[in-house]
DNA sequence: CTGCATCCACGCCGATACTG
DNA sequence: CAGTATCGGCGTGGATGCAG
C-alpha cells in the first residue's frame, strides 16, 4: 500500500475512489442494489421509491455517474412503457464488504453523537 | 448486519457514517493523520502545507467537524505564537483499515477509467 | 501561527413541466 | 415509466483581511 500520494490529488487512489463513491447518495444506492435487494436488478421507479428522499433529478444523475464509473449496469428493455433495470457490476459488488465495514464502524462508535 | 434502514436516513447507519466521513476532504485528512504521519500529531500549518489544494478556510472547517464528530483530537498549547496539534482518536484510527481497503479497491479496479 | 469574519461567485439541488 | 429541460434559491467554498 501507501501508494496513495496524498499531496497530489491526480495520483491519489483515495481521491479517485472518493470521486466515484464519495457523494452523499452513491453509497446508499450501491448498498441498496447490492444488499437490500440481494443483488437482483431494480427498476428506476423502485429505487426512486425506496430512496424517496433523493430527488428524481439527482437520482438520475447519480445513476448515470455510477454507470459511467463502471459501478452499476444499466439495462434498457425496448418496451412501452419503457423499463430500465439497474444492477451492480463486479466493481460495484467489490465495494459491498467495505460498505458493511463502514456500517459496523458507525454502529460501534456512536456513543456521544446525538442525532437531532 | 442489515440493521441499516435505508428508507429512513435518520436511522441509517450508512447515512450517519457518510455524514461524518463522506465529504470530499475528510478521508484524506484522516489518512494523513493516521498513515502518512505514522499517527504522530501534526500541526495545522503542516496539514495545510501537505493538503495544499484545500483552502485554509475549508480545512479549518473540516478539522472542526472531525473533532466534533470525535474522529480527531485537537490539542492546543498555550504558547505564543500558538501551536495546535491534531491527531486521530480511537474512533478515527478504527477507520484506517477501511480507508486502506478503499485504496486497494480503487487500485484494483481502475482499468477503463481515464483521468483527464 | 492559528483561526475567524466578511464578501461574493459559482454550482448544486429541488420543484416543476414536458417528451418518447 | 424513465428520463430531459429549465429556472431559481441557497449553500459551499475561495480570497482576503483581521484578531489573539
Amino acid at each position: 500500500m501507501a501508494r496513495t500520494i496524498i499531496e497530489n490529488p491526480t495520483h491519489c487512489a483515495l481521491t479517485h475512489a472518493m470521486n466515484s463513491i464519495g457523494s452523499k447518495w452513491k453509497p446508499l444506492i450501491i448498498y441498496l442494489l447490492g444488499i437490500k435487494s440481494d443483488g437482483l436488478p431494480l427498476r428506476f421507479g423502485r429505487i426512486n421509491a425506496i430512496l424517496h428522499y433523493i430527488s428524481k433529478r439527482v437520482l438520475v444523475e447519480q445513476l448515470k455517474e455510477l454507470e459511467t464509473d463502471g459501478l452499476i449496469i444499466r439495462k434498457r428493455y425496448k418496451e412501452i412503457p419503457p423499463r430500465v433495470e439497474y444492477s451492480l457490476s463486479e466493481k460495484g459488488r467489490a465495494l459491498l464488504p467495505i460498505l458493511e465495514n463502514i456500517c459496523e464502524w458507525s454502529e460501534n462508535h456512536m456513543g456521544h453523537v446525538t442525532f437531532e
